[in-house]
Order: structure tokens, then sequence, then C-alpha cells
DNA sequence: AAGGCTGCCAACCGCTCTCAA
DNA sequence: CTTGAGAGCGGTTGGCAGCCT
């Protein structure tokens, strides 16, 4: 037994949303901002219920949306973050200004996720999967102080953290960019043609990389500096009197009327 | 041209979490 | 402490568009 449905679904609209819609939700947020989703839609006069105006809103209607497809930067930070945190889409977005835990669950579903696969690594635990037969035995890879979350490492702020430990003999794993950027974001390091024991460790918001050959000796320095950085948006960060992102219709929205609809 | 297939993404569903009474 | 309502989250679905045969 479920909890209740959080409104009578009788004679209420389902589906897409209309221009009208979108533009009653707009106009009624807007001038009264939100209190309680329940009744944003019998205020707004809207037959929607609080739930589905809740994520219209913050889906797609919110101002402060970046929209457009994700950067290789915003890609990157995705997988770094979802090697921590997994599936806590939220707690992702967190960490995104414009971006919605929906879109970017979406956009691991159908893009990263494939791309994971194509080079062999388990997007589940951001490791190479096992059937991959280019791995070398000798290899070992070992994570001797993994935070699984967030909070994991805060609690352990201070001590040596995500450290990870390669060792492996002549392996040409890697070998383009690609593979390169996806082992930076899995914190796992592969060497090419030599013996190394690279060493990630973090320390506050200062990342050191110890005894790696110059191939990756630009990679990782800066990463994980932005990891604490929160993001943290208010209405007052909407910058509603700048939104000049041409992707985003506004001009829909330009006539809104001066007095909010209010039934 | 038409039908099938695939990818994308908005929206929904069901559950958990949070917090006030 | 318990309960219930509302908010939030993550998984899933359905429809559309574009591509392929």
């Amino acid at each position: 037994m479920g909890r209740k449905p959080c409104c009578d679904k009788i004679g209420l609209r389902r589906g897409p949303w209309s221009i009208e819609e979108d533009h009653r939700l707009m106009n009624f947020i807007l001038h009264n901002g939100i209190h309680c989703w329940r009744i944003v839609p019998k205020l707004a006069g809207l037959l929607r219920c609080g739930k589905s105006c809740r994520l219209r809103w913050i889906n797609y209607l919110r101002p402060d949306l970046k929209r457009g497809g994700f950067t290789d930067a915003e890609e990157d930070r995705i997988m770094e973050l979802h090697s921590q945190l997994g599936n806590r889409w939220s707690k992702i977005a967190s960490h995104f200004s414009g971006r919605t835990d929906n879109e970017i669950k979406n956009h691991w579903n159908t893009k990263i996720k494939k791309k994971m696969k194509h080079l062999g690594l388990n997007p589940a635990t951001h490791e190479p999967m096992n059937n991959i037969t280019n791995q070398p035995q000798s290899m070992q890879i070992t994570k001797p102080n993994m935070c699984s979350t967030i909070k994991e490492r805060e609690e352990t702020k201070g001590q040596p953290k995500d450290e990870f430990i390669i060792e492996t003999k002549k392996t040409s794993i890697i070998s383009n960019n690609d593979e390169l950027l996806l082992a930076k974001n899995c914190k796992t390091l592969y060497a090419e043609e030599v013996d190394i024991r690279p060493l990630f460790k973090m320390q506050g918001n200062e990342t050191s990389v110890s005894s790696l050959p110059s191939l990756y000796s630009n990679i990782s320095r800066s990463e994980y500096s932005s990891y604490l950085a929160e993001d943290s948006i208010s209405l007052e960060q909407w910058g509603l009197t700048d939104m000049t992102d041409p992707l985003v219709p506004w001009d829909l929205f330009t006539n809104l009327d001066d007095t909010p609809f209010l039934l």
C-alpha cells in the first residue's frame, strides 16, 4: 500500500503541457512564489495536480535552467560525481547550476552509459568490466579508502581519501584522449608502456598527483577542487531581468499580464 | 514512400523522506 | 513517540522525431 495520491485525479489533465498552461503556472509562481504545490494548480487555474506543476516548473519553466546539450566538462563532472554518489541524481544535479536531476538522469541513461560501455567500463561501478580482454593479468586495482558518498567524504575530511593505486605492467589500454578522459573520471589511471604506481590523494580542496609520468601530468590537478563547492540557487539568483538564452522560448511569455491568475 | 527501429526526453508513478501536529 | 500530509527522488514509460531499410 503506497500513500494516497497527492490529488484527486478525476478531471485533471495529464500529458504534455500547453503553452497556455505554462503561461499560467509561470505567471502564478513569478507573482506569488511557491508555498504549497498542492494549492498551486487551484490558485493558478490549472487542471493539473500539484505534483505535475512542481515537475513542470523544476524541469522546464524554472528561469535559471541552462538548456542545450551538455558540454564535455559537464559530462566529465557527471561521471566523476556518479562514481562517488551513484544514482543520486538530485545530489549530482546540485553540483550544477541550471541543470535538473531529470536532465542529468536522462543524459546519463542515453549517452554516458553507452560511452562507458563502449570503453569497457561498468557504468555502475566505473571500473573495467571483466570481459575486457586487453586488461593485463598483472594489473591490480585497489581502493584503500574510497568514499562512496559526499557525506562520507566530508566526514573523513583531512584524511587521505579517494586514493586509488593501480599497478600494471606494459598495458596499452589508454590509447586516445577519450579513454584517458574516462580513466581520469574514474580516478583510475593506467600506465602505457611503463611501470607506475600512480597515487591520487585528495587533501581538502587540493589534489596532488605523485609519481606520474609526464603523459598524465596535466590531468586532475584542479578537477577535485570544485567538488566541495556547493551550488546554491535562489530566486534572487535567477536573474529574471536578464534572460537572454535563445534556446529558451521565453518570448512566449513576453506578454504576461501584470496581474496573477487568481481565481 | 512506407514501415520499422532507435534515441531522446518530458512526464508519470510509486516510493521514501521530512516535519509539523 | 506516532501519524499523516506534502515534498522530493529515482525508475520507468510513452510519444515524437529522425534514421534506416
